[in-house]
DNA sequence: TGTACATCAGTGAACGCGCGTTCACTGATGTAC
DNA sequence: TGTACATCAGTGAACGCGCGTTCACTGATGTAC
């Protein structure tokens, strides 16, 4: 019916000259979604992408070498979003406690908004693929992400709120248990007996970066 | 040449009457070579292993009900297996606090040694698997493996070597450590800068399970 | 001991499916005149 | 302003592949007599 020029929502309209960019948006979005929606990462085959934006499947073709390198752009985004949004939650506050954990509970926030795109941050399935070269960028955000950690400790370390005496080991150790708890809350049985997840945060922050009371 | 009638390794020799189930071992022991090769569970499919194991692939289907079936069972034995592990490791020590260690060391090992193998223990891809029955057994013997944790660290406190007031929230805190390391030193590139594994060892069971030293 | 026969472990061909990828193409859009 | 044309975003058919699963079957093994 209405086929207002404008509407952004007017899906099938073919893109304008320069803007080719949109459909590249859109193909990354869909395998976002089908991703997060199968909870398998083989789901995210390019027909499948093609379907859900309503295109033909070789239309990726123009924006995309092959498959892989849509899942890698997955995973490169991801980083960069993960890092950003861990360094939005630590950057507002003051107090080094207050960032430390601050920063934890976004970092087990966005694992449980987006269980697999966290997942495919820190998987990648099949022999080969883990042989493939690492994209450096990607690399380069998760280092941040984990920097964000190892600052905040320091921080509670020179304000003598941390016994710490090797912060970028127990920046290691926090991640390593952030991370299992992140990846078990999501796998876990429902009727499991969770401890409260603030109790479990200081258990685990709280003790394995020696933060004083 | 030699068909020595009793050789073992005579594989494609068909299994006397009530012996069928040497073949369901045989197809057991494929499936779980080809997720350990690949590192990648879809890549178990049931032609790949009838053409690990020699037979043609609906042979399978005198044994299991279907594909699923052989993973399902590939979790259990895998659970059974990894549960098995960690009581033989802790049975023959005294101390608490060793028992503990050593619990947590066979952990680790067992992580190392079969990758995949652990991994399919705590990761189902695909958002209706979870939502999939799972097997009862599996779940006591999971329950029987955090046990394990959880009966070592009461004996800890018990014994005046961990001032734990809450042993099955800290025996959690550890085996959320714990799972996060194993997924993440399978996971990472081979130029992290990983601490030395005992003291990582130290740091997070030691501090999360308040063991005085 | 010898023979006929029932059992049942394993086979081979075939099905329909979804996939990644290729190829020659189409037709709306923007531009040159 | 009007028209011819080049561009290029997106198409549709087709390919070969590996998969799970079905089906009617085969033929070695063990048993009954």
């Amino acid at each position: 019916m209405s086929k207002s020029a404008s509407e952004p929502a007017d899906r099938r309209r073919r893109n304008p000259r320069g803007e080719g960019n949109r459909l590249r948006a859109e193909i990354l979005g869909a395998a976002a979604a089908i991703l997060e929606e199968t909870g398998d990462e083989s789901s995210v085959t390019l027909r499948a992408i093609a379907r859900e934006v309503g295109i033909a499947a070789p239309s990726i073709y123009a924006h995309f070498a092959d498959r892989e390198a849509v899942v890698d752009q997955l995973v490169a985004d991801g980083f960069a979003e993960f890092t950003a949004t861990l360094q939005a939650a630590v950057s507002p506050l003051a107090d080094p406690v207050d960032r430390l954990y601050a920063g934890c509970r976004a970092y087990l926030d966005y694992a449980a908004e987006r269980p697999e795109r966290y997942r495919i941050l820190f998987h990648h399935p099949g022999v080969k693929l883990r042989q493939r070269q690492i994209d450096p960028l990607a690399r380069a955000q998760g280092a941040a992400a984990l920097d964000v950690l190892v600052q905040a400790i320091s921080e509670c370390a020179q304000a003598d709120r941390s016994a710490t005496n090797d912060p970028f080991a127990d920046a290691v150790a926090v991640w390593v248990a952030l991370h299992g708890l992140a990846t078990l809350l999501a796998e876990t049985p429902d009727d499991f007996p969770w401890p409260d997840r603030d109790q479990m945060l200081a258990t685990l922050v709280g003790r394995i970066a020696q933060i004083t009371p």
